[in-house]
DNA sequence: GAATCCTGCTAAAACGTTTTAGCATAAAAG
DNA sequence: CTTTTATGCTAAAACGTTTTAGCAGGATTC
């Protein structure tokens, strides 16, 4: 594409670069470029489509105006919901987003960082992998602006902006309780680290009050690659001779109707025989056979807060760490058992 | 973050500038810097973490090595999966992906592209919203490369990688034929431009084949921001006296869902009273009630093939236009009430 | 009529790379 | 011994901005 530079301008007016450049940049009027002469640079600029470089412009005053966004995995719905929505409040700050799928990888993901870091992006959001300890606190130390999301390193002090997983797992195993189940299994993702281990503690520590008994083969902890011949065999287990669970809480969406797949592959009527909570919505769980109930997790909102603690992390230096739990809300469908 | 640049290596080294950068890019034996020379430089580089500023390496190279994606949402699972696939390729050959969405708007779309020129991505692949013929047709004169995916501009000579619609939307209602239904309609966007008007053109043609009636109320358009209220006045309409529709074709995956869930809604059985096929799958469509029946686009395929004549339109000089169109595969379900 | 102040600019450095042309010195060839 | 060739580098320009310091000349003040 043809290129017009500044200095292509200066020349063709006969004035010199800072000039046109100041004005360009609306401090004409500040630093006492007179009226015409800025009238003549705006005009010539539009006239032949000046557009700045935005390397030399980079370079120069070390900003990129661009957030970076490190997710595990841009196709799950869940992290494509949040990535529209921080796109568009950075578009509101003037930002672009450039965004990294890490797989859930520990060296995908740092490798992710560092190359975000090389096009100097101006601050970031991670939803990490968890296992990343040494790249986030080196991000801490060197007072890199940047905001966790969803998945928190409770050991390290930093922005993060989660759903409260305590709340949120607690409604949904209390809902099933109510319903009349005892016996509740747990099925979640195996990664011993920050946000699945609290959705684990809470389903432990609803069960436990109310005396309800968690037994071997209640809980079990799915490879985030599953296929789907291992949950079939989670749920076949659950529902055989030592278990009997009579309900099951799923820790994410895609655990939920995989869960669901599987428990109609082996004809088990749900929620008759088996009762299932998601902790997480997806787009028309309210039309699966049965209705899935679940925790729905406010994401929009996820988003949004992100963006404004980042944002303001980026401008305020000494800014404090802000640490946001975001309320859920079950919504209740034909999936638990409710009357 | 601490920053170390060619220079400092360079000083602290007592070599020039020169020396650092062609060694550090592998030019060192090609331009005889001697391998002490080389190995001190490499040595030092790596104990300081020498990271190299993307902006000033892109400033004199004039690539940034970023390809820009367009899509109207990402947040839309169709497109967050093709974005998925695109970084995937990108990557391998060295690439970032920066992404904006334009809600099908035309003066977004406009600005978002320009906003990526502005950062001089190497190279564009857009889901456009087809009313923005005078920026492809920039693009184009410009003799920048790019790909439209999705979204054709028949009146414009570009790379494309679209799907089969017409050999997809005709099996979809030949499916329906097959089960018996007359009294077909049609649920599409109102779009009428390209992709959406070729799904159309050969729902009629197809109806046409079999003699089978396109009455007045059979084809509905509705709006990208269609509200739940529309879509079910839209069913109600179909369902009632002059219409009678039997069965219901619809052109894109979310107007299938919404679809569905008016026909609850209305308490109409599906597909006993109206059998349903969607144009493009959705993550658990065989969950449903009843598991909608839907014609399979390969969307991975779509995302490769993209980046590959991407790719090979910005290395080859005179590369020609590459269209592709991709086959469909219809998948059947309980929805479309075969037997 | 000298000092000060304003007006309207400009020159030049800086940001961190890449790349080309060429300069010493040493070794090899004649 | 002179010329050629090879070796191991370096200097400097270029990429397109932003920004700071300051200069010339006219107007105003005392």
């Amino acid at each position: 594409m043809k290129k017009v530079s500044i200095k292509d301008i200066a020349q063709h007016l006969n004035v010199s670069v800072s000039a046109v450049s100041l004005t360009l940049n609306g401090k004409g009027d500040e630093k006492r470029i007179s009226k015409t002469t800025q009238k003549r640079i705006v005009e010539y600029a539009q006239e032949q489509n000046y557009r700045p470089n935005s390397f030399a412009k980079g370079l120069q005053k070390g900003k990129s105006e661009i957030i970076g966004l490190v997710v595990p995995n841009i196709s799950d719905v869940f992290f494509s919901r949040i990535a529209r929505r921080i796109e568009k409040q950075a578009e509101q700050a003037g930002y672009d987003v450039i965004f990294s799928s890490t797989g859930e990888n520990i060296e995908k993901e740092s490798k992710k960082i560092q190359s975000m870091l090389d096009r100097q992006v101006d601050g970031l959001i991670i939803a990490s992998c968890q296992k990343n300890t040494s790249d986030i606190l080196k991000l801490k130390q060197n007072n890199f602006p940047f905001v966790l999301i969803d998945r928190l390193y409770p050991e390290i002090e930093t922005n993060y902006v989660g759903f409260d997983n305590v709340g949120g797992v607690s409604s949904a195993v209390n809902q099933l309780i109510q319903a009349g189940r005892k016996r509740i299994g747990f099925v979640t993702l195996s990664m011993n680290l920050g946000t699945i281990r609290e959705r684990l503690d809470s389903y432990l520590q609803t069960m436990k009050e109310h005396a309800l008994p968690v037994e071997n083969g209640f809980v079990h902890e799915m490879d985030y690659n599953n296929d789907e011949a291992d949950m079939q065999n989670v749920i076949r287990e659950m529902l055989k001779k030592p278990c009997n669970i009579e309900a099951i809480v799923f820790a994410t969406h895609f655990l939920a109707s995989e869960g669901l797949r599987q428990l109609k592959e082996l004809n088990i009527r749900v929620p008759d025989d088996v009762a299932i909570v998601s902790y997480g919505e997806q787009k028309d769980f309210d039309l699966f056979e049965p209705a899935i109930t679940a925790v729905n997790l406010p994401i929009n909102e996820m988003g949004d807060k992100a963006v404004d603690i980042l944002l303001r992390n980026m401008k305020e230096t000494n800014f404090s760490y802000e640490q946001l739990r975001l309320k859920t809300e079950l919504v209740v469908r034909k999936s638990c058992g409710a009357k």
